[in-house]
RNA sequence: CGGGACGUGGCGCAGUCUGGUAGCGCACUCGGCUGGGGGCCGAGUGGUCGCCGGUUCGAAUCCGGCCGUCCCGACCA
């Protein structure tokens, strides 16, 4: 590609607003634009690096039997209404009504529209397993689109879908995909964790998120460097420490004025925060039959210890948790600041079993200015549910070795699902097994968003002067740049080099040195040659990397053979890093 | 949805407080010089100042409403 006809532009400055690195030099490096909120134009080096990473993406889920078709991105409202999503889930999903009235929605994903296949398609164990993915559209209207590409509202996502017979089946389709997703990220030359995750608006029994790790991250993860083990903070477990065992001694109501949060308690006191309870007051929207009820819900952690709302959200099944009212806190009979579950009705009671073997811990009195203390489960209160609802935290012991946790945020660029029957199920998407019985597809869901997967491999790789693209995902191999007393030359290069099927974006413009090398380095092609009368003089061509200071004098007639061979070493540097990688559980 | 900020040529901004006929840098066009890290000189093009309404002799500027964009939070895969 010629640079004096190519469609994109640099900017010298990044409009006001982009704030992420990997936003702002890929708009100023022309490589995207932005419509509105959340959505983005792709000029052409943005639409060769996204084309790059789908082949990756299709020899990755190819390699593991995986079939590529293309759904629509406008389903019937009936479908989602099906699985009940259309109900459960708020403004994120895009509505519209057809010409004739008819309802519909935006895909934010195809769970529907793949059971609707396997239902009509599907009959006998005969035709599984199967592995069906596609690379589409999808629409989310986010709350807060942020940070480019990293969360768009309307984005590319590499979604598969697995069928299987059984268990044993979907295990293994999920633990292909766990590798293949390592490889895909390796070979886009980007960091990730795969960590357990919290199943959200997708249902299922198991998920783990493939994670960028960086401080941009939107998300907690909490890793142990001793044994491995790794969690979105959502559902990260941790070895509690224990309390001290002691006889149960009787509650006593005392007086403790202005002590309305756990650190002044611990004070007036005179104990650590660890003999005390903390109340967090909830409520919950529960699907009861076929009705939401919203409940009333009280949970109690050790005053050390905060509330994980996931996990509360998870341990009352609720579909919606949010904090109460302090009019719907009074209302149970609590007390905001002085809260415990002693004496409060209409709550469902939710411990964490750190308070239930923590004896005589102080508790509020549901009363202002006043406390309990010696408080013990099973003899003061009781609970509806008794769980592990306690966030885990920086320092915290891991919960296979014991070993200090550390915090790091993340991205994440990929998830994988086992879904079990939550779609086959309600859409009816059953075959026959060997002995004739109907049974329920297994499915499995897994998502690469492949727009993010850009942004974070840009985010990953760049420098002060610009983006420095991993060969495998830059838009060119080669930048070639004419520079006075070059033309001829570089013209030649440039039939040759496209002859013998290098990629190169060259710049042929009428433009001072300095622009042409700052563009070069703004837009971050691996490997740049540089043609001047200046280079032909000490006797060839220079030859230098995005990555690197130095460069090379190479010889015109020898420029192709020496391209070829950096090539090839930068394509082997990637090809290591892609590796087995043990299933972690 | 809560809090905050911003909206003025393609991009970055000043002007708004204190009302008086819209400006700077970059980009763009033409001419000349220059020619290895965003160069210089000269001449130009381009803006209903987000939208609607109000106050006023007069509104980018004051008042009200709306819309849009960004940031923090809530939410979410």
């Amino acid at each position: 590609m010629r640079m004096s006809q190519m469609f994109s532009q640099t900017l010298r400055q990044a409009p006001a607003g982009a704030e992420v690195k990997s936003h702002r030099l890929l708009l100023r490096a022309g490589f995207i634009r932005q419509l509105a909120a959340g959505l983005f134009s792709y000029l052409p080096l943005a639409k060769r690096s996204l084309a790059k990473i789908e082949n990756i993406l299709r020899e990755e889920m190819n390699a593991i039997g995986g079939q590529e078709i293309s759904m629509p991105v406008v389903h019937p409202a009936e479908l989602w209404k099906e699985t009940g999503r259309w109900y459960e889930i708020g403004s994120e999903l895009g509505r519209f009504k057809d010409k004739n009235e008819r309802e519909m929605a935006l895909a934010m994903t195809h769970e529907e529209v793949i059971g609707d296949l396997v239902r009509k398609e599907i009959r006998s164990h005969r035709q599984l397993p199967q592995l069906l993915y596609h690379i589409q559209i999808k629409w989310r209207d986010d709350p807060r689109p942020r940070a480019g590409l990293i969360r768009a509202r309307e984005f590319t996502m590499k979604d598969s879908y697995s069928l299987d017979a059984d268990e044993e089946g979907l295990d293994r389709q999920y633990r292909n995909h766990y590798q293949a997703y390592f490889n895909i990220f390796n070979r886009c030359a980007l960091p990730t964790l795969a960590v357990r995750s919290d199943v959200g608006m997708m249902g299922g029994s198991m998920a783990h998120e493939f994670m960028y790790p960086t401080p941009i991250g939107e998300d907690t993860l909490l890793i142990c460097d001793a044994c491995g083990y790794t969690a979105n903070r959502q559902i990260a477990e941790f070895r509690k420490p224990p309390a001290e065992p002691e006889e149960p001694r009787k509650a006593e109501k005392i007086e403790t004025p202005g002590a309305d949060t756990i650190e002044k308690l611990a004070r007036f006191l005179g104990i650590p925060e660890s003999k005390t309870a903390k109340a967090f007051f909830a409520v919950a929207t529960i699907t009861e039959g076929t009705e939401d009820v919203e409940r009333f819900v009280l949970a109690v952690v050790r005053g050390d210890m905060e509330v994980n709302e996931t996990k509360l959200a998870n341990a009352v099944r609720a579909k919606e948790l949010r904090p109460a009212r302090e009019e719907e806190i009074r209302h149970a009979g609590a007390s905001p600041g002085y809260g415990s579950p002693v004496g409060v009705k209409d709550a469902l009671v939710v411990v964490d079993d750190a308070v239930k073997d923590s004896p005589n811990l102080a508790a509020g009195a549901n009363e202002d200015g006043y406390h309990l203390i010696n408080t013990n489960y099973g003899l003061d209160y009781e609970a509806d549910i008794v769980s592990d609802i306690a966030l885990a935290g920086e320092g915290d012991a891991c919960p296979r070795c014991g070993e200090a946790m550390r915090t790091t945020r993340g991205v994440e660029v990929g998830n994988i699902f086992k879904l079990g029957t939550r779609y086959s199920e309600p859409l009816g998407c059953t075959f026959l097994d060997a002995e004739g019985d109907s049974k329920p597809v297994l499915m499995g869901s897994y998502g690469i968003g492949v727009g993010r997967l850009l942004a974070c491999v840009a985010e990953e790789h760049n420098d002060e002067n610009g983006l420095v693209w991993p060969i495998t995902v830059a838009p060119y191999e080669v930048h070639l740049i004419s520079l006075g007393g070059g033309e001829a030359v570089a013209e030649d290069l440039y039939r040759e080099l496209t002859g013998r099927g290098v990629e190169v974006l060259y710049d042929d413009r009428d433009e001072r040195p300095g622009v042409k090398f700052n563009d070069a380095d703004l837009i971050g092609n691996p490997i740049r040659l540089t043609v001047g009368a200046r280079s032909l003089e000490r006797g060839g061509v220079e030859l230098k990397l995005r990555r690197e200071q130095e460069s090379e004098l190479v010889p015109v007639e020898e420029v192709a053979q020496s391209i070829e061979r950096r090539l090839a070493a930068l394509r082997t540097e990637i090809e290591e890093r892609v590796v087995e990688v043990p299933f972690e559980e």
